[in-house]
DNA sequence: CATTGACCAGTATTGTATATTTGGTCAACA
DNA sequence: TGTTGACCAAATATACAATACTGGTCAATG
């Protein structure tokens, strides 16, 4: 917590890199407390004294994985989103963000708060989640879309964003108790959704997709900071 | 498992009713694993011998207890339905759905495949959950709201009932994560989700309400029908 | 009959002593 | 200067009795 000294970190990002690929691979194997430090070296090809000069404590290594998870899970929505042609919809957003979800198996288990890859490390307080939760991010969120008009202006923002989370969570909670073999393909199903999402959300002219794009890179932009200022004051 | 022999039960119902009632509020208080049948005994004031004159084991015990809240848990719903002016309304449905999970702690924690409520007995391959879970129930419900114009037709059937899946879990799972005070107040939230609902699936003219609560109705007793069929044939 | 509670075998739990491993440090090294 | 790996205290795992408790039974009871 009090984190004490700056001191002189390595700068070597590749180091670091590869020291939190390792731990990503590893946390997501065997969990966060079932992992030594001294595997993440190993796994990583350095010493485990070396971990030490990267990352404060094993938690804090856990902390930086998640700010990287954060902002690499954000990127790659922004980056489908721009690249989809109708990214700007709100369907669009949401069939990007869960398409995005592949690939992120650790923001999954971040949105799962998934025990098992964490240890107890997301129930702390003082965790870098629990610090960096803006109170209502997504309520502003719908807000802007709702300026912008990307989304009807006559429904409750809050509401709105309640029910973005509990599909949000729904998607990684389903998982665990459907059969694999019941889920429809994922075409179809992130279509689906994409579709009922346009249907229960956007403005009867139709919404403005650049609109909702430039809303999104801004959003993108608010959160890194906020981040970056959640990682410097401890 | 081999159900052995039908041995003459208890007549009284009363009886029966306050043991599960006397378990219902000790599992969902201590958990299934860490309730003793002796305590459930002497909470509704009979002997732990007694227990084994209505229930053939603990497990057979919980498993009365999860159809009783089953078949409650509907009859709250449908209940609602009936009563509610917009209740065949596929939105109507929904939040009376979610309206009637108030009192039914048991079936959240169901939804929510508790551990802690239910220790692994939600697990095991031959729970009752298990055998009663039709392949595809929702999917059928879909086709069959289609059917009766209550759910427009040009949707996907099996991703409109994943999209209701993710819709329900995703309800009980958020209250995991989410602080109390940053969701908005259940009745705007109901309304908000049925609205939802109702934009997203209702057919252009307006659904067919008084279709929609037969079909429920129908449901309702083939679910029924099916849940004796499951608790006959261990 | 229905109902009981003492009783049983098997399983958790506890206590305790020992051995291993862990996150983290730091003098020595390259 | 950047890096290492032997080293440490604290935590955790293991071993193994002794003990307590559990789900489930059944002869005795009223």
């Amino acid at each position: 917590m009090g984190s004490s000294i700056e001191y002189q970190r390595s700068s070597d990002p590749s180091r670091e890199s590869r020291l939190l690929d390792a731990a990503a691979g590893l946390f997501v194997h065997y969990g966060f407390d079932k992992t030594t430090v001294a595997e993440i070296a190993r796994e990583a090809g350095v010493s485990k004294g070396a971990v030490y000069l990267h990352f404060e404590s094993k938690d804090e290594l856990l902390e930086a994985l998640i700010l990287r998870e954060l902002q690499a899970y954000a990127d790659s929505w922004l980056g489908a989103v721009e690249n989809h042609p109708s990214g700007g919809s709100i369907g669009g957003m949401v069939r990007c963000a869960m398409q995005a979800l592949h690939g992120h198996p650790l923001m999954v288990a971040i949105l799962r708060s998934d025990v098992g890859v964490f240890g107890n490390y997301l129930r702390k307080p003082e965790s870098l989640l629990r610090r960096a939760r803006g109170r209502s991010t997504r309520k502003a969120f719908v807000e802007a879309m709702q300026a912008a008009g990307v989304i009807r202006t006559d429904v409750d923002p809050a509401v709105t964003a309640h029910i973005m989370n509990m599909l949000s969570f729904g998607l990684v909670a389903i998982e665990q108790v459907i059969e694999a073999d019941e889920a429809p393909p994922l075409d179809a199903l992130l279509d689906g959704i994409a579709e009922f999402m346009d249907r229960a959300l956007t403005p009867v002219g139709g919404g403005n997709h650049e609109a909702g794009k430039a809303i999104l890179r801004e959003f993108r932009a608010a959160g890194q900071e906020r981040l970056a200022k959640v990682t410097h004051a401890g």
